[in-house]
DNA sequence: CTGAAAGCGCTTACAG
DNA sequence: CTGAAAGCGCTTACAG
């Protein structure tokens, strides 16, 4: 438990040194004798004390604080995305004694980010989901606010950072091609997403070495909703397709599920690959082959580049992190 | 676009009055002339001025910053759950000027919930999910921050903020067995959980005034793996049961593919029914009942509870707030 | 109704 | 190496 109020006035006195001489042994900043800061340390130490970061910022035109903007709506699929990113994020934030503040955006309604802003309670923000033309990145652009944004952005001034999901996608598809798959199809979710893009990219990127083979190759984006699936599969089926990759894995499990209601074997007559695998493929791992990317790590990172901006270090404008390949 | 840094003093000197005058306009507290009243408040308004939270929470010994303690493993399935609440809490924070602070707890580790009591950034914490021994409540109660639970706990000094459960899945069960239901099963989580608990507490209640009917139920808990509800449906069936109500939703679309793997038909050979309807039940609504809950609405509430109690006005221990039907 | 002054808990030139 | 003083941007008794 600690003490209560104490602060670096109640030290100094206690010690017969001065506020400033507190200060210093607790930054490390400016000279002092090692004996004061001994004796100030261990002060601090058998006494608890924690200094006051909100004043300490308020001095340093600081907060300590850096935003996170969370989608608000509810139709998200990827739950799982935004845990891991969040807790990796804190993680990375807490070693640099920053706090998290949480700003949630839906229908573009930016309201709290602004209040964080206007309020002057961030130093920074992260971007968790980037969208074309996005309202907050804007927003904290013309306002100045430094930012990193998750996931890829056209803006090609802002600094992001993602998993290469084109180089992954690009490598399970081929070896799901080396397999001799004659029919293959991909199942992807709306094409405006920047994720939709590089996925489809590392998909086409997968062919270009083999141009003499006759793989047919078919491709349906824009399946947003869980009822086409069911229509979708059907006709695959007839087409006599043997391979259905899809771009997550809640589509993947609809197919999964469709196929099974029709007694298709996964894989023995259908080959069923996801180029993300979150939690809802959990149980169907050793059939489906997947990518697996670390998003804590993601987050993590993210937060790490922020603090370097704020830092005054300069970073990359790009980042793109690994992946692995489950099959 | 607002303009940077401008302060109290710097609206004082414009105007020519004292800090004072503009603090008590912006406030609304202490005494002050309609007309100076308005002249700074018509410059502010021009000039875009916010005032410097922070700085104004270290002169009241307050951050305007809530804790708000999620959970960071990753073993959760209801995702959506947090989501929605985290969108109730911060527009309800939002209303009043404070701002959300995430600290994650995972494996019962503290630290980030420690830092920002210690740092001195927020004023009351909100806790997101309650365990028997619920660490970050001890924690919060042995440092005199004030706190309230999200959900159930036995320990009867906290204040509590949960959707009625128990009344919830009575009525639920009650509607069930007024269709005439011979072999009922339940299917339940951990429990040591207290939702688990009450909820089947309400399942229980709905046998109560029908002591006389025959029907056969069976209570299966701590299916805890997805793996176990493929033999569990497998037995039921052998059985001849004909309602099987899950506790959440998660195990509810577990129990659905089981039954349309065997080609059993919902709900005319099986009925069945969920405890909890979030996001993996949405397309197989027609055919099942459930209970819906509003927890946005549920973190809205929370926070309030919280600002209320920072405000020091005296709240409710428990709150239950209602639920929906869908049948 | 209004203002000068002290204070919230820290930092940081500037002197010594 | 150490300290007195001013400052970060606000609030709030206390006087007038």
């Amino acid at each position: 438990m600690m003490d209560k109020n104490l602060t670096i006035g109640d030290i100094a006195q206690a010690l017969g040194v001065s506020k400033t001489t507190v200060s210093r042994a607790i930054s490390g900043k400016g000279r002092i004798g090692e004996e004061t800061r001994k004796k100030v340390l261990d002060y601090i130490e058998t006494h608890h004390y924690r200094p006051n970061v909100v004043a300490k910022g308020l001095a340093q035109n600081k907060t300590y604080n850096l935003g996170l903007v969370l989608p608000g709506d509810y139709h998200l699929v990827d739950l799982p995305f935004f845990q891991k990113c969040m807790l990796g994020i804190s993680k990375a934030a807490s070693e640099k004694d920053y706090d998290v503040l949480i700003t949630m955006v839906s229908n573009d309604r930016i309201g709290q980010l602004k209040r964080a802003v206007t309020n002057h309670k961030i130093d920074g923000a992260i971007l968790t989901r980037t969208l074309i033309d996005d309202r907050p990145m804007q927003y904290l652009r013309e306002n100045g606010v430094p930012f990193v944004a998750i996931g890829s952005t056209e803006d090609s001034t802002a600094v992001q950072i993602d998993n290469d999901h084109r180089t992954a996608c690009r490598t399970l598809t081929e070896k799901l091609l080396e397999r001799g798959i004659k029919r293959i199809a991909l199942i992807g979710d709306d094409e405006n997403y920047m994720v939709t893009k590089n996925r489809l990219c590392g998909f086409e990127d997968a062919f270009e070495n083999r141009p003499n083979e006759s793989v047919n190759c078919r491709i349906l984006l824009n399946v947003t909703h869980a009822d086409m699936v069911e229509g979708i599969v059907e006709e695959l089926l007839s087409e006599g397709t043997d391979c259905i990759v899809t771009m997550d894995d809640f589509l993947c499990s609809r197919v999964l599920n469709a196929l099974q209601r029709r007694g298709v074997d996964v894989p023995g007559q259908m080959q069923v690959a996801s180029f993300y695998d979150s939690v809802f493929l959990a149980e169907h791992m050793p059939q489906v082959s997947s990518i697996w990317f670390d998003v804590e790590e993601l987050g993590r990172k993210a937060c790490e580049l922020l603090l370097q901006i704020l830092a005054g270090e300069s970073v990359e404008q790009r980042t793109l992190l690994g992946y692995q390949l489950r099959m």
